[in-house]
DNA sequence: CTGTCGATTGCATACTTATTCATTCAAGTG
DNA sequence: CACTTGAATGAATAAGTATGCAATCGACAG
């Protein structure tokens, strides 16, 4: 197996990891590569992010441009699964949210450092009807509705997760 | 020598040092504290680094904002300011903005590239009771408001400091 | 004053990341 | 083909960061 397509798949791959799920450490990161058929080491991988000048922050790395990174992991009770099964909007509100605001038909969530790219990458996963599409900053997911009614209801079932 | 004074002058000096110079290591920040009289270990440090949210990456500590990692960091001679104020967002947009434009409830404001990070920090910290929130790229910034007449007010806002 | 509580810190050490060194392999070169 | 060169990688280890624990200090109730 040639090494050079091994390891643009596996860049390509980590990539992909760290939008969707928070990575606190390499080896953590090894131990979700090797899920999927990807098997190399530690110092590989330290390489590898030093090439795709990730950025590691309290919260565990993310992607230069405006992803996620930051704070809050502690004892929150949620999502503390050895994960990697796609998580759940649920479980993300839970961990993450902050607070939720419609502004006509879009809804606005904030979330701890870190937590918007991973919640939105959850929205879209789950396919929620109500909603055409999401944008996630650092800590700002802009969740889009067809309509205002519909922006509504998404608002309401967001508070819901949050308040529970 | 009280030792919660201590610790609010030194994230104080933290952040100034990080702003003006490359800090690559806690230990090195420890010895270029110590030339100014702070006298810490690194295991302080690193709960003090914890606590600032700063990033790591592949140039060094930077701030939680959008400002400088790694490369890049000439100065732009606007608002370059004794700083450690959490900067402003008429700075900001003095200093990064280029045009903004209104689009129903919501406002885009061009920036010269890497200033749309920034930006949307400073607004979000001076927290516009206009903005629902906010998401940033590389050079964008999309403000959310309730409505729309708020996205005019804030759109005419902007503009102004883009005037003078 | 005395005891309790919470915050801050240093020390020692566990844990995580970067780097050195040697190896392997593919692509050129003569 | 034999040799050289450069990229990629693993193993071992150096370098750097986080944390459990105990000590200290100020605030404050009794």
């Amino acid at each position: 197996m040639p090494d050079i397509v091994q390891k643009r798949q596996r860049l390509e791959a980590i990539r992909e990891l760290l939008s969707s799920s928070l990575v606190s450490s390499q080896d953590e990161l090894r131990r979700k590569l090797r899920r999927r058929g990807i098997h190399v080491t530690q110092a590989t991988l330290s390489r590898d992010m030093h090439e795709l000048q990730l950025l590691k922050g309290p919260g565990g790395y993310s992607l230069p441009n405006g992803n996620g990174n930051g704070a809050a992991r502690s004892g929150n009770g949620a999502a503390v699964v050895d994960d990697d099964a796609p998580p759940s909007v649920a479980e993300m509100i839970d961990s993450f949210g902050m607070r939720a605001q419609q502004a006509l038909n879009q809804v606005v969530v904030h979330t701890v450092m870190g937590g918007a790219q991973p919640l939105a990458a959850a929205l879209d996963y789950e396919k929620w009807p109500e909603v055409v599409g999401t944008i996630a900053g650092d800590d700002t997911v802009l969740i889009i509705c067809p309509d205002q009614r519909r922006a509504g209801e998404v608002e309401s079932r967001i508070r819901t997760m949050l308040e529970s």
